[in-house]
RNA sequence: GGGGAUAUAGCUCAGUUGGCUAGAGCGCGUGACUGGCAGUCACGAGGUCAGGGGUUCGAUUCCCCUUAUCUCCA
């Protein structure tokens, strides 16, 4: 065991590796942005998929980094254990060297080996080496190749090269793709008594916390098809995986990843925020490393762009977040704000290595913060709903809670289900898992079938190496289709084709995919869309062509294509009238650019006064009017871009060379599509600035066409609205006062009537009739307004006893008929206003009811009202007598 | 992408088979008590019941659509 510091082991890594000839490249961003079927990077060799798949060729057969890595959705889901052991992460570092058709088993094995005994010390004593024992129905033998390269590691040692089944040792990316057996490193950290009671090899693999994988050797040699069998690549490549945190666990002989240098300055800063110490009790020790782990899941996140929200991607950041609050809620009793405090010692720990933290520490805090807020407000909510439910459940003599009620509290509220049952164990409740588990299966299942997809394999009909994209010089080219496959999802199919080259522009960086058609002689086929998955160009069609080798011609929709590339031009100046008039601080956080519209949304912490709007839109504007040439350069090496001046985005992945494109002085990496003459725009016009979340905010805006269709509406609206007021030119003026003035009169109305309602009452107050112990005053008011009627029923309830008042009233055709009664004379029960409506209500033709002492009917004769108070005083009298 | 929920005063929310003159607490304003503050009491201002359509004599309430937010699953 050595004191190397977490720092030191990276390092020596990596210096390792490049004394093997191997690139040293940065890690990829956490957020994957153009696969479909990843959201978050879960292992080393994600960013290299395109070469494994044979997508994309590389310039270095030999390439080693460290990688952060999220495992917390799809195969690789440990999230539920992470805390309550010592070596399960969301996010971890995972080191890794590579190799593309170049080296192969025994480099890849000599290597490890000498690097984990000779670079860093491990004794080799405790280490152990796992290969695969071969699967028959694959037709997969045992890799006596890997094996015997073992044997030169431990010579004459027995018992320290294990073999594992398809489980452990033979590695795929998914249910299709590159995949091959591999042969995985283990180590003992046990103490020597407990080594000497009971050999490692039978602990390896066995979930024992001190005898763990900490590095795995792949060796790519199969494509795994759809159909399920296996054909050999033509190329071997070597992808390796080391788990950091584990790593350093073993060469600084601790017992647990969180003993490290790598977590222990985030524990104390959590130990003396909550005030207990680490390592004190089983509970607060889980709660605190769960709270180490997310923070720094939801931190790399958050640096790559990626902020918790309510759908995918978002979702599961906004999940790990939230299980953090939950452990600290619970178990340390932090009911406020916490865990954004941390950010900064996180930093200090992680930001040499990974900068984005250091520099993006402020914005991950916030949002953070923001958070942990809003989801406490949320455990705030559900407490109030969960005691109404223990409400109900207690008047219904029961002592147990629904499993629905559990599940719409979970599933609608979001209150936890540990919470339900915590808060309902300590009144003596519980709740049904077993109907919970089934409400969340049911769940489950409507999700699945809906996003159920069938992905056939590519059919090939000419091999070929990249597609040649030709759409930025021009909209129209002659093709052929390369390959293809059927992707069914829900009762729909649909076609995606590769071609050998394309004008389509494939969706990316923002600006939509093109549509546009195929054809040739014999058939016309529709190109719906225009995506781009892994490097390739894919384009989306309903129907596959009758003759697929045949050649095409491909044409996308050319005025859908220079609308939208008005737009995205548009984009970049706005970007760089922002940064003009906001400030530098503005970087763009998100684009969206379709032939309609743009949207920008863009790193800033205030909303946008009208003034800036408007100096945005004016510097645009005449960037528009300046007739500026668009300025292409291609393949341009990314450092040079930088020093060209063009803004390059956290969290993007670039290749080794980018695109720039300059208009003037606003000057880009961009691989969209643009006007050649900013002239070409016409016009430029914010519609909207909105904040999307915390820190950034959102422009939407129009170009030419759209833009003057926009003005013009606006301007057709304030003419109608003159016209309306009668008052040109001062229309702002006119409205502010009418608003006014109707609110005043709205007031004054409401006096009026009340002044009314009194007068009324004043002179319908002689004219009762006594009927037993009451006074009834019956009364046709004609056209006087219900609201008034109302209002003199509330006057004789307050202040007489034994008064029963009917009222009927008309307008507009209709009828009304109102009845009183004092609270006094419901006392005995003879009559209430109900009783008395429903009894007189068929005369003017309609029906009513209301409270025991006030009831209102409505109808259509107004001719019948004074019959329906005759036959009022008739009722009263009988009921009363 | 699919399911569920919510939208009522500045804030947090009530509003029970459709009809109560739309309410409560906090906050705000004015006044009183007190030497002043804290506090207590009284009075008052503040509402397009999210927007649009429908059913009904009558809709904050029921139905449909739109928008926004929350939430779960993928």
């Amino acid at each position: 065991m050595t004191n190397m510091t977490a720092q030191e082991i990276r390092s020596a890594f990596l210096n390792y590796f490049r004394s093997k000839k191997h690139r040293i490249v940065p890690s990829a961003p956490m957020v994957i942005k153009d696969d479909s079927t990843l959201m978050f990077t879960n292992a080393g060799m994600n960013q290299f998929k395109d070469i494994f798949l044979g997508n994309r060729n590389t310039a270095d057969p030999r390439i080693a980094n460290t990688q952060k890595c999220l495992r917390v959705s799809g195969k690789h889901n440990d999230l539920e254990e992470v805390g309550h052991d010592t070596y399960h992460h969301t996010m971890f570092e995972m080191l890794g060297n590579w190799s593309f058709g170049d080296y192969f088993k025994r480099e890849a094995i000599g290597w490890a080996w000498e690097f984990l005994t000779k670079v860093i010390g491990l004794q080799a004593g405790r280490l152990y080496a796992t290969i695969f024992e071969g699967n028959p129905e694959e037709g997969v033998a045992r890799d006596d190749e890997a094996y015997n390269y073992w044997l030169e590691c431990f010579p004459g040692s027995v018992n320290r090269i294990l073999e594992g089944s398809k489980k452990d040792n033979f590695w795929e990316m998914g249910d299709t793709g590159p995949c091959g057996p591999c042969s995985e490193i283990h180590i003992d950290l046990r103490s020597d008594d407990e080594r000497e009671k009971v050999p490692g090899h039978n602990l390896v693999n066995t979930g024992h916390p001190l005898v763990v994988e900490i590095w795995n050797l792949v060796f790519i040699q199969y494509n795994r098809k759809a159909d399920g069998s296996l054909e050999q690549l033509p190329a071997k490549h070597v992808d390796t995986g080391m788990g950091f945190e584990r790593l350093c666990m073993a060469v600084q002989g601790k017992k647990s990843n969180y003993d490290t240098d790598l977590f222990q300055p985030v524990i104390g800063e959590i130990s003396d925020i909550c005030g207990h110490e680490y390592g004190e009790s089983d509970s607060r020790d889980i709660a605190m490393r769960v709270i180490a782990d997310h923070l720094r899941a939801v931190s790399f996140s958050i640096a790559d762009g990626q902020i918790p929200s309510n759908n995918r991607a978002g979702y599961v950041i906004r999940r790990i977040l939230r299980r953090a609050v939950r452990y600290g809620y619970n178990n340390l009793g932090m009911e406020e704000p916490f865990i954004y405090r941390l950010v900064p010692v996180l930093a200090g720990v992680m930001g040499d290595t990974f900068p984005e933290l250091t520099s993006g520490r402020e914005h991950i805090s916030r949002v953070i913060h923001d958070e942990e807020t809003a989801f406490l407000r949320t455990l705030g909510k559900g407490q109030r709903l969960i005691d109404k439910e223990i409400a109900v459940i207690r008047r219904e003599g029961k002592d147990v809670l629904p499993g629905s009620v559990a599940f719409e509290l979970y599933d609608t509220y979001g209150f936890p289900l540990d919470l339900t049952q915590l808060i309902l164990k300590e009144k003596g409740l519980e709740a049904n898992i077993t109907e919970f588990e089934a409400c969340m299966k049911t769940q489950r299942e409507r999700s699945r079938e809906d996003a159920a997809v069938d992905t056939g394999d590519w059919v090939v009909i000419a091999e070929q190496e990249e597609t040649v994209f030709t759409g930025y010089d021009q909209t129209e080219d002659i093709v052929h289709i390369s390959k293809y496959r059927s992707i069914k999802s829900r009762n729909r199919e649909q076609f995606q084709l590769v071609l050998n080259r394309t004008p389509f522009y494939a969706e990316s960086g923002g600006q939509v995919g093109d549509s546009g058609t195929l054809s040739n002689s014999r058939e016309t086929i529709r190109i719906i869309d225009t995506i781009r998955e892994n490097n390739l160009i894919i384009h989306i069609t309903d129907r596959l062509p009758v003759e697929p080798e045949a050649e095409f011609t491909a044409r996308a929709d050319a005025a859908r294509r220079e609308l939208t590339e008005s737009n995205h031009s548009a984009t970049h100046l706005l970007h760089f009238a922002l940064r003009e008039v906001v400030g530098k601080h503005v970087e763009q956080k998100g684009s969206l650019v379709n032939p309609d519209r743009l949207r920008f949304d863009f790193s800033h912490t205030s909303r946008l006064s009208r003034e800036e709007i408007a100096a945005v839109e004016n510097m645009v504007n005449e960037m528009i009017a300046g007739n500026m040439n668009r300025d292409t350069h291609r393949d341009v090496p990314v450092e040079k871009a930088k020093e060209m001046g063009a803004m390059a985005l956290f969290g993007e992945k670039y290749g080794d060379s980018v695109r720039v494109i300059s208009f003037g002085p606003s000057v880009e990496l961009c691989g969209g599509t643009h006007v050649e003459n900013t002239g070409r725009i016409g016009l430029f016009k914010i519609v909207s600035e909105t904040a999307i979340a915390a820190g950034i905010r959102r422009i939407e805006a129009v170009t030419g066409k759209n833009a003057m269709e926009f003005i013009n509406r606006k301007l057709e609206t304030l003419d109608e609205v003159e016209q309306i007021l009668q008052s040109k030119g001062r229309v702002t003026d006119t409205a502010t006062r009418l608003v006014q003035e109707s609110a005043q009169m709205r007031k004054s109305i409401e006096k009026l009537q009340d002044q009314i309602a009194a007068s009324l009452a004043e002179k319908l107050r002689p004219h009762a009739i006594n009927a037993g112990e009451a006074s009834v005053i019956l009364y046709n008011a004609g056209s006087e307004s219900t609201e008034v009627i109302k209002s003199m029923a509330g006057l004789f309830r307050n202040s007489s006893e034994n008064t029963i008042l009917v009222i009927g009233s008309s307008s507009a055709g209709k009828a009304t008929l109102t009845v009183m009664v004092c609270d006094k004379l419901l006392q005995n029960g003879k009559v209430d206003a109900v009783g008395i409506i429903r009894e007189i209500s068929g005369e003017i033709g309609g029906s009513g009811g209301g409270q025991p002492f006030l009831s209102i009917a409505g109808g259509k004769d107004p001719g019948g009202i004074d019959r329906a108070l005759e036959k009022a005083a008739v009722f009263i009298r009988s009921m009363l007598a």
